[in-house]
DNA sequence: AAAGACACCTGTCCGC
DNA sequence: TGCGGACAGGTGTCTT
């Protein structure tokens, strides 16, 4: 088996393993300072994230990909986008090109964003996180007990669009990254451009228990290479996982030794085989 | 309401 | 070795 590691960037595994990378670290934390080297993400940083300066972190959590830091004054969202970072810094690391945003904290340590493409966000809210514009229509997590086994496919119905795109529109369920749609594809056997309203009832719910069982597995690869989120040399939110069809183009099945085939899926590249998936 | 195109931005890789 | 062009993990917004 000719398997690729690919370098990943943030899809959910990635972002929960930072979450959980960085929790201990800030849980309890005052913010001291916070400093915006470029405030041109995504949207603009908005300058009432001073709020921040002095709070207490209460909670450091994940809705979809965005991650969430609480205090008591209002919530800081940060969205890592396709190329965003976090690490938490010590006081003397200066920082480098593309440090966009440092959130100084009562121990001495920064947590530092870094997102060469700018695809990210900071954001800050003051009321109910759940009814942020940008969450509230959020489908549910898929590790979650709300992501049921019917789901998918009760909200499949009458859909012509693929399959693929139909899973990864986080208002039909959150986390499901361009590189995990294809692998979760390929383990349930279904044809990426299968309209989503044709596919049946029984490979939904086969489809829905891959997704959590690619999830996990890969936060878990995550929670094993990574480094950790104060080491200097590290490399933090990356990890390599290997791949049964994601990146693999012309090169032979792992079931069936037919070639892995590609084709754009939503201006996506998307990864299956001919064979296995129908 | 749904689906598709487009936008944001930089770095990297490939072919010439 | 240099240069232009294609392409890359996401997702909100605009157009059909």
């Amino acid at each position: 088996m000719n398997l690729t590691p690919v370098i990943l960037m943030p899809e959910l595994p990635e972002v929960e393993t930072t979450c959980r990378g960085i929790r201990p670290h800030l849980l309890g934390q005052t913010i001291t300072a916070v400093t915006l080297r470029q405030p041109k993400l995504r949207w603009p940083i908005p300058a009432e994230l001073m709020t921040a300066v002095g709070q207490a972190i209460l909670g450091v959590s994940r809705r979809g990909k965005y991650l969430l830091i609480e205090t008591a004054a209002g919530t800081i969202l940060i969205h890592l986008g396709m190329s965003g970072s976090l690490r938490l810094a010590e006081a003397h690391q200066q920082a480098a090109k593309h440090d966009h945003v440092d959130i100084a904290l009562g121990n001495g340590k920064i947590l530092r964003l870094h997102d060469p493409r700018r695809f990210g966000a900071v954001l800050w809210w003051t009321g109910p996180i759940e009814d942020h514009p940008l969450l509230n229509k959020l489908g549910p997590e898929p590790l979650e007990a709300g992501f049921v086994d019917q789901h998918l496919w009760q909200l499949s119905g009458g859909r012509k669009q693929a399959v693929k795109a139909f899973i990864m529109n986080g208002h039909i369920v959150v986390g499901v990254g361009n590189i995990y749609a294809s692998e979760s594809l390929f383990r349930a056997g279904i044809l990426p451009h299968r309209q989503a309203g044709r596919v049946s009832r029984q490979r939904y719910l086969h489809l829905s228990r891959v997704i959590r069982e690619v999830l996990t597995e890969a936060i878990a690869q995550g929670g094993t290479t990574l480094q950790d989120f104060t080491n200097s040399d590290g490399q933090p939110g990356y990890f390599a996982q290997e791949l049964l069809v994601y990146g693999r183009e012309g090169q032979p099945c792992v079931a069936c030794t037919a070639n892995i085939k590609m084709k754009v899926i939503g201006q996506r590249a998307s990864f299956y085989c001919p064979k296995c998936q129908t």
